[in-house]
DNA sequence: TCACATGATATAAACGTTTAACTTAGACTG
DNA sequence: CAGTCTAAGTTAAACGTTTATATCATGTGA
């Protein structure tokens, strides 16, 4: 037996395909009573709505491209796993939609460039969302240029206003600075993403104003910017502590440089609350387990990736992107103190 | 302007729609002149082909599902962060294919389980990738019945021959086992994950005759079997190390459950290589920066991903399974020696 | 009673492709 | 030279929808 199709209902019915599909898709132009039989049709032959055609016909996709800029094969540092949590969240919103999601997972940055083009331009998709926005990011640009509707995971510093979701990088760094300086701490390290990321900026910006505010000096080496690897956290750690006047508190960007950090702790013999402390942002639950647990600011993931998926739909529905913008503030959860017990 | 169509081509060249048509997918039909023509004028307008119409045609989605069965959104535990590379190494395996990735986060295995009915039944796509395999797994099941192509990440035990990626579960298990013993170790515990899922009963076997060869007794109170979460390995230390006969090293199924068996050693004050040692199967390159690092085996998870990719499309491709199934062996990583110095 | 508006349905074309079936000119065969 | 074959095209239908336009009762107002 064939799959089902509306001319099946047609037949079925004696009316024709013209009044089934409108029936179907609730037009007014068909009396309830026509609506009725003909749904009772499709219920018996069990009919299902076949994509393809509408696809053909009304140039719409049905996709939400979902660009992940995932490590390259090579490239086994521990990165990127919350792509995981994230994807999962888009597609759970998309759940009751028509709308599914397409990955893409791109190398880098201009492989990611590459595919919007392409997507935009070739219409393989209804909408897209990105993540790992930079300041000023020809990505949004070429999206916003061809009206093509999407959201970011992140903000932009230059960029025309956009729909976005995001941590509130800015109160985060803010208050964990103040929390840390109220504590004693003079010398606190920065470890901080990518320098072109926006939130890089955001932070380090963040970063500066609070020293200014404590009247504490900005040095320059205790910031450090690169791929959020425990590889990374741990480099930062090793030239950071060989100073001759070492940070005493490091802000890691993420739990991998966290625990990147722990290992550079390790390999330096450095004692987590005697020498120093780390503190850590967009915490996934891993550090509650890290030995000594660290004081985090935690981002329950599928709070902003559920966000994605509904504001991707309502934007591909139209609604205006200053309504589709959401600063989330992550939980302080203290497991330390994070004074220095220092020995006299 | 609109987007040129086979049609614009047609008009260009004085050819049919047909012809061109052929041409283009290199029917030997047409004569090479002709073909070189039309290539010739398909370069010059800027021609792509609309998947959409021949979508509706053939019937044919070019969609890879991948079914990601990951944790709830209440659910905070750090779980599944491997499909993050796993999803990134299967979308590259595509990219010099017309197939995309399409991604079905469910929650659990009985959605799973609708998911592929509906997939399979509508025709949804053309191939799909499964993980989590159970021992007799009725999603494999369905799709068998169905002849629909399918790769699966994980084996099976009772169910007939299919295509399959998965690491050697049985060698690593074994190995570990003969190193521990030879390194005095006589009560090792097996951090295993969920019961029902193939990997676990593999697993497990392993340990069993491990410990039947080298002469030691089985004790079920060892043996741990849940979602491998850190929680899930932090509770399994703390009940075990209360033991009167504690374990004296413990062999976790991956680095999550391993990062909270040390969360458990913190815990009770337990010290790593002193009182127990903990190895991990199916290292990500987190463990290294464990503090200390310990010994695992290693598994460059690309590898498997991006096989899964190849395998699918060799499989939509009416390849037979047979060829298609494939054990990696990880790799040893020594990062300890797992001696116990014990004090006398 | 006629002209006309209205509501409900039907007709037909279109989206972009593939492919079965047909045409035609020339080469080959006996 | 008639008949047959082949290579290289063409024609036309089909995939399953949506939607502009046409049709046609029926009801309305003068």
């Amino acid at each position: 037996m064939q799959r089902p199709t509306i001319k099946t209902i047609a037949q079925e019915t004696g009316l024709s395909i013209a009044t089934v599909s409108k029936a179907l898709k609730g037009s007014p132009q068909v009396r309830p009573e026509t609506r009725a039989i003909i749904e009772a049709a499709a219920e018996r032959v069990g009919y299902q709505l076949n994509m393809h055609g509408v696809q053909l016909r009304t140039g719409k996709t049905y996709q939400v491209a979902a660009i992940m800029t995932a490590p390259g094969p090579k490239q086994h540092e521990w990165e990127g796993v919350e792509y995981a949590q994230l994807l999962s969240g888009i597609s759970w919103a998309l759940e009751d939609s028509p709308y599914r999601v397409a990955l893409y997972a791109v190398r880098n940055f201009e492989e990611s460039l590459e595919a919007i083009r392409q997507i935009v331009s070739l219409k393989k998709a209804d909408g897209i969302i990105i993540s790992g926005t930079r300041a000023d990011d020809p990505r949004v640009e070429i999206m916003q240029e061809n009206d093509f509707p999407f959201v970011t995971y992140g903000t932009t510093v230059h960029n025309a206003p956009h729909a976005y979701v995001d941590a509130d990088n800015e109160q985060m760094i803010r208050k964990s600075m103040t929390r840390l300086i109220e504590r004693g701490h003079r010398r606190i390290a920065l470890i901080n993403p990518m320098q072109d990321l926006s939130y890089a900026i955001v932070r380090l910006n963040a970063y500066r104003l609070a020293l200014e505010a404590a009247g504490l000096p900005f040095d320059p080496a205790l910031v450090a910017h690169g791929r959020l690897t425990p590889a990374f956290g741990r480099e930062s750690v090793l030239t950071m502590a060989d100073f001759t006047d070492p940070p005493t508190a490091y802000i890691c960007a993420n739990e991998a440089s966290a625990l990147g950090a722990f290992s550079g702790f390790h390999e330096r013999g450095l004692v987590h609350g005697r020498d120093a402390v780390i503190n850590a942002t967009d915490d996934l639950n891993v550090s509650q387990y890290f030995a000594p647990p660290i004081t985090t600011y935690f981002l329950p993931i599928h709070e902003p990736s559920e966000m994605l998926g509904r504001y991707i739909l309502r934007r591909m529905d139209g609604e205006p992107c200053e309504n589709l913008q959401t600063l989330i503030m992550p939980k302080l959860i203290e497991r330390c103190d994070d004074r220095l017990i220092r020995q006299a």
